[in-house]
DNA sequence: ATAGGGTTAG
């Protein structure tokens, strides 16, 4: 089919050059209407440039309109591929990435005479990334790409690289990232944050190790990603040799970079340091903000978190769902039962917000803990995710705190119900029968055990030496200087009970074998974070704070042992558990003994 | 002419 030619006169000319100049110019979608219709009174509209540039302001400028996009393109004779580049891209950000999937489809099935170019696939890939389900679509859009060569380009494969990782296929992100000729800080950039955000933090700070090898340097990109799985495995020396790079590279007035850094050094429990970050920022955001009272909130220093709060309100910035589960857990771990439901009620009647399921977890954790089991009893009978499992686990978490029974085995009895209960809960209701003395009840628990077959959570703790972050699992024996940790962990258990630690065993009723779940023991069995004490003391100089992160909440042997430990060798010891930051110093803890 | 990247909770 053939188009028809446009003016070839000196006037068509002179149209032609000043529609593609008001074009050049154009920023609005009401200039781009006006332009069009001088196009097609000029009869223009056949004309590639013209036609070719319309399309794209429509498709690509924020300003543009796909529906209009859609028409324009449609109106063009035999598109090209940038006509069909414009197109896809402009739906691959769209609401309906889908629509970017078609016409690729479309243009490689019947579109004569112009083939997908380096650009194309970019863009059919941001849109795989977006659209549920599309595993076969990226593989043959993959494939195509290895057919015409372009998996050579840079740019291709880091899309490859987050199309893969964004949909869980992280190997085939790393094959990817491996295999490619060249690697650019882009694409580095993109493979710890893919990782980091995949929850493989290890794996994004091992990148970082490569990456420094290949020279390529960082900026901010790299720092968050980086500063982000420092959080997450509680790898304080890398995080302080991070923020120094930041600073050395004047990244420190880059919100997004200041706010990692808070973040790390919340979670690595050095609130000084995360406060210091935040008096020398700039700029602040939501997450500034949400860091901060997050950050207080978990240590458990509920007033500071509301300070924060309050100063964000006179700051301007309105608080979202996150700044109030902050705001609950500092209250429900400072025992500010009050203040904490005067917060929930605020987030509705002020904030016209729902309180989602977490948040109904910290009330009901807000009363639990501070031994008011019938008001937490009501707050799950009364809201409206009441077969959420973790909201009974919550109140049976607090029944063990206060050696409840009766609502111990309400609880019980509707995670049952539920079909929802695990070895853990027993070991929990256990513990409350063990502790008034409950024989019988001990025993159904140990039956329930058994005849459920025990599934647990293996515990695992984490201990940062130098720039390496250790991993330690019960008992464990994997490593090679598995002799000299156990040698030295005798050595301390024989230090600390001189100081009167004795070993729990009011929990010999969970000697059921394999059973190791929230931190109950077999007897005779050493948790990994007692493993990764011992270690920590071995290889860091006298008076150094050891800081371990631990999956599971502590166990209350572990709790006293940890205790004693700081006394004894005159250390301070931050665990991060799954619910806390327990600080210990001179044979207390921060927690009060109260978790 | 048109491309690829970031933080909080869970």
């Amino acid at each position: 089919m053939l188009s028809p030619s446009p003016p070839s006169d000196a006037a068509g000319a002179s149209k032609t050059k000043t529609i593609l100049n008001l074009l050049q110019g154009c920023n609005s979608l009401k200039k781009l209407h006006k332009i069009h219709a001088c196009v097609i009174i000029a009869g223009l509209q056949n004309h590639r440039a013209i036609s070719t540039k319309l399309l794209n302001f429509c498709a690509v400028s924020v300003s543009g309109c796909l529906v209009h996009a859609q028409l324009l393109f449609r109106q063009i004779h035999n598109p090209k591929t940038d006509d069909w580049n414009s197109i896809i891209r402009g739906f691959s950000r769209s609401s309906s990435p889908l629509q970017s999937v078609f016409f690729y489809n479309e243009m490689v099935s019947v579109a004569a005479g112009c083939r997908p170019d380096t650009y194309t696939f970019s863009f059919v890939l941001r849109a795989c990334e977006r659209v549920p389900l599309a595993e076969s679509k990226r593989k043959e859009v993959h494939g195509a790409i290895i057919r015409s060569g372009y998996d050579r380009d840079v740019v291709v494969c880091t899309n490859l690289i987050r199309s893969y990782a964004g949909n869980g296929e992280i190997e085939t992100a790393r094959k990817v990232f491996v295999e490619m000729p060249l690697r650019d800080l882009l694409s580095w950039n993109s493979m710890i944050s893919c990782y980091s955000q995949a929850g493989f933090h290890h794996e994004a700070l091992r990148t970082y190790d490569l990456m420094r090898i290949a020279n390529v340097g960082l900026d901010g990109f790299t720092l968050v990603g980086l500063l982000s799985s420092c959080a997450h495995v509680g790898a304080l020396n890398l995080g302080v040799e991070l923020h120094r790079m930041a600073s050395e590279k004047g990244l420190l007035k880059n919100v997004y970079v200041g706010n990692a850094l808070i973040d790390m050094y919340a979670k690595c429990g050095n609130l000084n340091a995360a406060l210091s970050v935040f008096d020398g920022m700039q700029k602040r955001d939501i997450f500034t903000w949400n860091s901060m009272v997050v950050g207080y909130g978990v240590h458990g220093r509920g007033d500071e978190a509301i300070e924060f709060f309050r100063q964000m309100l006179l700051a301007g910035v309105q608080p979202n769902s996150i700044t109030f589960l902050g705001l609950l857990s500092g209250c429900s771990h400072q025992g500010l039962v009050e203040e904490g439901v005067k917060y929930f009620n605020l987030m509705t009647s002020n904030y016209n917000m729902e309180p989602g399921i977490k948040h109904h977890g910290c009330l009901v954790d807000l009363f639990g803990r501070a031994g008011k089991l019938k008001r937490a009893l009501e707050v799950i009978n009364t809201c409206r995710s009441q077969k959420d499992p973790v909201l009974w686990r919550t109140l049976l978490g607090s029944c063990k705190i206060h050696k409840n029974v009766q609502i111990g085995e309400i609880a019980m009895r509707n995670l049952v119900q539920l079909g929802a209960s695990n070895a853990g809960d027993c070991v929990l209701l256990a513990t409350i029968y063990g502790e008034v003395n409950n024989a019988d009840g001990v025993a159904t628990m140990r039956k329930m055990i058994k005849s459920q077959g025990i599934k647990t959570t293996p515990g695992w703790s984490w201990i940062e030496i130098g720039d390496q972050v250790h991993k330690f699992i019960v008992d464990d024996k994997s490593r090679p200087d598995t002799n000299e940790i156990y040698l030295k962990l005798r050595q301390v258990i024989h230090e600390v009970a001189l100081l009167g630690y004795v070993e729990e065993d009011s929990m010999s009723f969970t000697s059921v074998e394999g059973f190791s779940d929230q931190g109950c023991c077999r007897i005779g069995s050493y948790h990994s974070e007692k493993l990764a004490i011992a270690f920590g003391i071995s290889r860091t100089p006298q008076g150094t704070c050891l800081r371990i992160v631990k999956n599971l909440r502590v166990c209350r042997d572990c709790h006293s042992f940890t205790k004693f430990v700081s006394k004894a060798f005159n250390r301070e010891i931050v665990v991060r558990d799954r619910v806390r930051f327990h600080h210990f110093k001179d044979g207390l803890c921060s927690c009060k003994d109260y978790w």
